[in-house]
DNA sequence: CAAACGATTGAATATATGTTCACATGTAAT
DNA sequence: ATTACATGTGAACATATATTCAATCGTTTG
């Protein structure tokens, strides 16, 4: 005999009404992997910074470089990633290749995200 | 002698003054990795589908296994780290832990991470 | 065309981390 | 107290991934 307000547990009283209301108001897995991965792209510190720096100002792959103190490969490795989910935009100018934030809600999300740590 | 707009590559044209431009207006360290940090909690499926199940409603370790077919095990242990760094909160009722959200900034990002996807 | 140089790519490596299993802990009921 | 059960923890393992090095591509300039 069920009862109400217990989990769904090995034992035989399972809340099964409360999981399956979850269960069919959370997103869907596809959209929750593409989320994931948007936020796992901002959650390294590399990216992050670069990202945040790309919020400041256009910038070349040598100028992030300099700025994060590691390799002109590592930055392309990880823009090549931003690129990929639509963060980072570029443009060529002779053999240099500027990069930029490709929208405004990946500026709202860094700036969200700096307001949570101030509660 | 320097010129304007180039990069900070190894050759001698160096935009000092832009990339220092931007390194004083960044976020120190200290708070890009705790940023980082927050970003990459929600940047893993598992943990973002935790979160997301936890803003429709408060939910105890097995109802979350349970909704996400993984171990409860795995589930504690993703706890204890959305725990540590304040995006869950939980309380005790009897044998059960109920975890609910900590604050509304987490919900607030998720909804905003959900709006960039369609852009 | 050839040299120079910024950017990209692939392989390799080191490190981080998500999950499971086995066991421990805490609470409630008998 | 002892048992039952939800949760927490530690070790182990498999997988993912960030970085570097070496080589290549693209563009510009001699």
């Amino acid at each position: 005999m069920p009862e109400t307000g217990m989990c769904a547990c090995e034992t035989v009283f399972v809340d099964e009404e409360k999981v399956r209301t979850v269960q069919e108001n959370i997103s869907p897995d596809e959209t929750l992997h593409i989320l994931a991965n948007t936020f796992k792209l901002l959650g390294e510190p590399t990216r992050l910074k670069i990202l945040l720096a790309l919020s400041i100002e256009e910038l070349c792959v040598c100028d992030i470089a300099s700025l994060l103190g590691i390799t002109r490969s590592a930055i392309s490795h990880q823009l090549r990633l931003l690129k990929s989910s639509r963060l980072v935009k570029f443009r060529r100018a002779g053999k240099m290749v500027y990069y930029s934030l490709d929208d405004q809600h990946v500026k709202h999300l860094l700036k969200d995200g700096l307001e949570h740590l101030n509660d």
